[in-house]
DNA sequence: TTCTTAGCAAACTAATTGGTTTGGTAGCAG
DNA sequence: CTGCTACCAAACCAATTAGTTTGCTAAGAA
C-alpha cells in the first residue's frame, strides 16, 4: 500500500463497501453495528474497512461508554477532488491531449 | 480488486506511479519505454501499471511498428469527479454531518 | 455478581499487488 | 539472414487485502 496521503485516499474509496458507509455517515454518526447492518459481511470486516477510513482521514472516531461512534470528515476529500479536477478540462473540451487541443488551434 | 467501474478508476489512481503516467500522458501519447525513463523501475513494471490504467479506461493503445504508445482517456475520470462532487457541499461548508447542517438552520 | 452488548485483536486463508528476472515475439536496420 | 529495439508473457517473491473465526475487554443491565 502506498503511504503518501492521496493515495490513501484513493486506496480507501477504491471499494464499495467503504464508499457505502461515507454515504451512510452523510446522515450523522453511526456506530459499527449500525454500518455492518446493511451489508452481508461481520461486523468485524466492517471494522477493518473503517480502519482504513480512519487512516486515510476520511472518518473520525470518539468514544462513549461502549460504542466507538464513526463520523466523517469530509474534508480529507479535497485533495483527491482538486487532483481530479485538474483533468476536468480535458474530459469536458473533448480532446484527452493537450497536442490535441493545439492541433485545434492550427 | 473490485470490479466496479467506479472502483477500478480509484484503485487506478491509488498509485502515484499511475499518476504521474498519467499526468506524463497530458503531454501526449508516450511508448511503454518513454514513461518508464523517469521512474526507477523497470519497463516491465511500467508495462503492468499500463495495463491496469487501460483496464480501468484511462488510457487506449494502439500499435504502431513495434511501439504500443498509450494515449490519456481523460473521460474516465468523470465518473470518480462526479462521486466526489457529490461530498463537496460539505466539505467546504465546514460541517461533516447532514444533522450538523440541520442543527445550524434551527 | 452475573449476563449481555459493543467492539477490538490476533491468527488464519485466499486472492491481489507491485516488483523482479527470464525468455520470448514482432518489426525495422545492417 | 543477423542483429537490435520495443514490448509482452510467465514464473516467482514479498507484502497487502478482505474476509473469516476465536477469544478477549469494557461498560451497562439484571
Amino acid at each position: 500500500m502506498p503511504v503518501d496521503q492521496l493515495s490513501a485516499t484513493f486506496a480507501a474509496l477504491a471499494d464499495p463497501t467503504r464508499r457505502a458507509i461515507l454515504a451512510r455517515l452523510v446522515e450523522g454518526e453511526a456506530t459499527v453495528n449500525d454500518l455492518a447492518a446493511p451489508f452481508p459481511i461481520s461486523a468485524q470486516a466492517v471494522g477493518k474497512h473503517l480502519r482504513v477510513l480512519e487512516r486515510a482521514g476520511l472518518i473520525e472516531r470518539r468514544r462513549t461508554a461502549q460504542q466507538r461512534p464513526s463520523r466523517l470528515r469530509a474534508v480529507a476529500l479535497k485533495d483527491a477532488a482538486g487532483w481530479l479536477e485538474g483533468y476536468r478540462a480535458f474530459w469536458e473540451a473533448g480532446f484527452d491531449r493537450i497536442d490535441q487541443r493545439l492541433r485545434d488551434h492550427d
